[in-house]
DNA sequence: CCCTCCAAAATGTGATCACAAAACTGGGCT
DNA sequence: AGCCCAGTTTTGTGATCACATTTTGGAGGG
């Protein structure tokens, strides 16, 4: 009890690397966690708790919850309480909507400065998920998957909505994690793949065929699963 | 010189209510400005400058940098040094096609909210910004543009764009000042009209196009300035 | 047994301080 | 005169403290 709120809940904790600022820290720590659905929706988040786990100092956890809040990862109440915010259906579909709007326009946006090493680095990272698929490390899954999408849109050096498509991901990270937990052999079609066949074709229209199927293919995963309405409203 | 430099630029104040909290305040003075384009692109911002000329601890004015700087509204340099980025042609063309690709389903969505008494509002709305550019007021006509926009997007509740939007407003914003100081008198076809009308015959393709040509109105008009490429390297 | 109310603990916010790194200034060298 | 380097100043970051507000816990009354 004297660890306050933040210990039922395990961090996936990563080492500081010394010239690594401490709220930078702290920050991609928290974002990852929220990410990968490490932290529960509704449960409250206080700068002094966290700041006990990670073993810093309150502030650079006051600079990385504000950040994560302007991002709309956690939502500060007008009580002043942080919590990661609960899902409605109504908001899941619009951030899907949102995904496949903004994702779209980055990929082709991105196509044009597609090299044979991007594709060689983009066919790698599509291995590391099929291997975290193998081993069921939804972590993983989760990170590589991001880092993946994100690869391939920052191709385009005059990239702006990529930050824009983060905060997407991390409204819906710690929903999504209830899918990839519980059922983890959706992968019947790998999209990626017919991604990186569109890039080697340079084909724009087949690109964004195959990223609108990668995004829709997740939703589809979610809404098969029993009972996903029930955390529609949070459930504890 | 005990100023720093934070006393060349002009910003227009606005009084700190009591129940505000201070970074708050401080935040959305320094996004008005932003917005207004009243503060110069290239001209390094310091915490303890803006601090001393806002009367405030450097605390809340470290929160609001962090916070701009997250909607890509300031530049955080390697050096630490925080600027308000300069324009490229690159960019300022991907953030004209974002706005259009995300204001356009933002527009739509809220078309099954719409109200009569929302229209009254922005039609109230647009009464202002004309009136704001009989009087030549370029500080009202980009904040009154902004709060019309912002108005019909978040008729929908479950809204999500709006910010994403708002960070793209940001950034156009110390850019697009230009256009509207060099000539006020652009607004040939009243778009916000033709998306009213839209929005009263509830026409969504209507109102995708009156937001659209609205948006495009503003790109036509700043590629009018005679000289504007001299903007896009940040001359000083 | 449940609701109300009040004291105690906890929390976010803002201010101040210490410190390392970066920027600026002035003097000395080529 | 132009360039480079060392000393000083400025700046961002992180820690600690003070304070107002909120939450919490239990005691007392219905």
């Amino acid at each position: 009890m004297k660890t306050g709120e933040s210990a039922d809940f395990k961090l996936l904790m990563t080492k500081k690397s010394d010239a690594q600022k401490t709220h930078e820290w702290v920050y991609r720590l928290l974002r990852n966690n929220l990410l990968c659905g490490r932290i529960e929706p509704g449960k409250p988040l206080t700068i002094r708790g966290l700041a006990e786990v990670l073993d810093v100092s309150p502030m650079p956890v006051r600079e990385a919850l504000h950040r994560l809040a302007c991002e709309g990862a956690v939502e500060v109440k007008n009580n002043r309480r942080v919590i990661v915010p609960l899902m409605t259906a109504e908001k899941f579909s619009e951030l899907c909507d949102l995904r496949i709007l903004l994702e779209t326009h980055a990929a082709e946006g991105a196509l044009p400065y597609i090299t044979d090493k991007l594709i060689g680095r983009l066919e790698r990272l599509d291995a590391e998920i099929d291997e975290a698929v193998e081993r069921g490390d939804s972590d993983r899954i989760s990170l590589g998957n991001q880092a993946f999408h994100r690869c391939l849109y920052s191709a385009n050096p005059y990239q702006i909505s990529v930050p824009l498509i983060e905060s997407l991901w991390l409204q819906l990270g710690p929903f999504s994690r209830i899918a990839i937990d519980k059922l983890e052999k959706v992968y019947l079609v790998d999209r990626h793949v017919e991604a990186i066949d569109a890039l080697k074709k340079r084909n724009g229209f087949g690109l964004r065929r195959a990223i609108e199927a990668d995004i829709r293919d997740g939703i589809a995963s979610i809404n098969t699963v029993e009972g996903i309405h029930d955390y529609f409203r949070g459930v504890a």
